[in-house]
DNA sequence: CTGTTAGCGCTTTCAC
DNA sequence: GTGAAAGCGCTAACAG
């Protein structure tokens, strides 16, 4: 346009610096001609890729893990939002994972991480912290660490949801409530497990069986079966709320195993409304992770981190919502003849807030 | 080491260019130092960044999408294999995906791209092949286009997974097998109805009626109501066999709605053997796509085509296998007393060839 | 076989 | 308000 390039480069991003008749025309000429900057060339000089490293881990059949692909399409689009971009990471062990940051940022490939699934004394956040490089993580950090116990995390509140699930099933009248859920030394378990707990005592309710068990069907299955044997509480369950979807399914096989009907006869409640609480017939109970939610606030916190700002709420904690369907309904599902329905695949169309 | 930078990038890239004894100590120091070659740096030198973009499309929860989760792990693997990474790539329209991949490309932000569920005259393959930028999809392109028919491809013989499945049901006696499968403009929907018919015609049957449908359950749930009230191919059918998981439980539902059992009174086939499948009940008969020689071939052919070389075969058909469970199977699930389980949960790992 | 030179496209700094 | 100079870290091309 016979100005030089570095009038270009100010107009685009200073443009307080350059006369607004001069920006007019520069605009005017990189939209005519699709100029884009290079991204390879901007990183280099400005050390800084706009780039977010996400691990996607490794699937096992045998889980309900669906929800890591509505959050991957969340983050992406928070991300795109912001004019960022997601770069996968890819570790085969929980060791090389680590490794493998680290490597994608020594070739600055990356300005920031999003975790997930972060545990007590992880070794991912304890790495990241150390380097100082900024990163949130989609679950809290349940950090004992004293020193720092500030890492930024945005997650759902399990505690509420199991509350949630479990008033719903003594609205309907329940008063044997069990609970399945992970092992003791899970803190995500604890917390669930503590909400099924104080919902019970809330009601008043001596609180039913519970059990924990790793987050697979075939052994929620058994774990099932040995709560329905089990008729402390007073008489055996007559409601199960599991820590999550996965649970759930694999309890509802152990009810099929003893001719009980899901709902029927035992109201069964999952977590995370996996796409396959709606297709499972009868529909699975679940509590709503609100995704989207979560992921643009991660999106917030690492680029507010990246920019050196401080972040507003390093800690955000927000609620499931209860999706009922007929595994906790008594009333079985009225025939195709009549054009009826209970709780099925057919939900209302989901506005993840 | 007291050389020159050049030499250290020689011996890196070029290690026949560099005295033996030479190469030895700068790879010495370089693992010592812990030396990692700035990605932007030699992404701008070489106009090659080693990234393959791929879209995430958004998740419907009335789908059991969930190949696309392990697709995009294994992706992510066979990229990380190769020393390439992902990077994603966030549209929001159909219209939006090609404007994003110009973004990506403009910005020498990817070198190759990898597609998922092309179709005819897609405009994704459409618009990548007249820039001339590498690329190769998963799905075939069905392309009609006579000019250059000749897009990369790897796809699942969805034909033969439908003959296997029908096949399977033939061999149990079911001699009214329909088949629930998407709408006949879809080349897929087509080419695994096909094999449902073949099957049935080399077994000496009269095909049963078969429906079109979105691949949603609530629509599924609805055609497979009709189905079985539909006598053709002599009496109702016995049997069902349909295009994906999806539909498959939606069948499941309608049969519960009739008090069918899946399998004792009518057999259900799926198709992808999505973690749903093994997690409702009974479980549900599918045909397990090998995700992992998915993933391997397509990276090897971008990086191939990104290289400049030409492609040993531009078209992979791998062939999905039969994983047999409760929802094909007449025999009811045998009691948790006995300990004896029939197809659930509890497959034997799946080692995806 | 090794070192020097140059330049990828951009932006920070500083004259003008 | 605008332009010139310099350099981010790397590697292709060539000279030594």
């Amino acid at each position: 346009v016979g100005l030089s390039a570095q009038s270009v480069s100010n107009a685009l991003h200073n443009p307080d610096r350059v006369a607004p008749a001069t920006r007019e025309r520069i605009v005017a000429a990189v939209a005519e001609l699709g100029y884009r900057p290079n991204r390879a060339a901007r990183t280099l000089r400005k050390r800084s890729s706009r780039l977010i490293g996400v691990r996607v881990e490794p699937s096992r059949d045998d889980r309900a893990a669906l929800l890591r692909d509505q959050f991957l399409h969340a983050l992406s689009a928070g991300a795109a939002s912001a004019g960022w971009h997601l770069i996968l990471c890819h570790a085969d062990g929980p060791g090389s994972e680590v490794t493998a940051y680290r490597e994608l940022l020594d070739t600055t490939a990356v300005d920031a991480f999003v975790l997930t699934g972060t545990h007590r004394d992880d070794e991912r956040t304890a790495a990241l912290r150390e380097w100082g490089v900024p990163f949130a993580s989609f679950g809290r950090t349940w950090d004992a660490d004293p020193v720092d116990p500030d890492a930024p995390w945005v997650d759902v509140d399990g505690r509420e949801g199991l509350r949630l699930a479990t008033a719903h099933l003594v609205a309907l009248g329940h008063r044997h409530v069990a609970h399945l859920g992970w092992p003791h030394d899970s803190d995500v378990g604890r917390d669930r497990r503590g909400g099924w707990l104080e919902a019970c005592v809330a009601a008043g309710l001596e609180p039913g069986p519970d059990a924990g068990c790793e987050d697979d069907a075939e052994e929620a299955r058994s774990s099932a079966h040995r709560l329905l044997d089990d008729a402390r509480g007073g008489g055996r369950p007559t409601a199960l709320t599991c820590a999550s979807d996965t649970l759930a399914l694999g309890a509802m096989r152990a009810l099929a195993e003893r001719g009980l009907r899901p709902g029927v006869d035992v109201a069964v409640t999952g977590f995370d409304n996996s796409p396959t609480a709606a297709l499972v017939t009868p529909g699975l109970t679940s509590l709503r992770q609100p995704v989207r939610r979560v992921a643009q606030e991660l999106v917030r916190m690492v680029t507010t981190l990246v920019a050196g700002e401080v972040l507003p709420a390093r800690h955000v904690l927000l609620l499931p919502e209860l999706v009922v369907r007929g595994s906790s309904l008594p009333a079985p599902p009225v025939s195709h003849l009549t054009g009826v329905r209970t709780g099925g695949p057919a939900d209302p169309p989901q506005e993840d807030r």
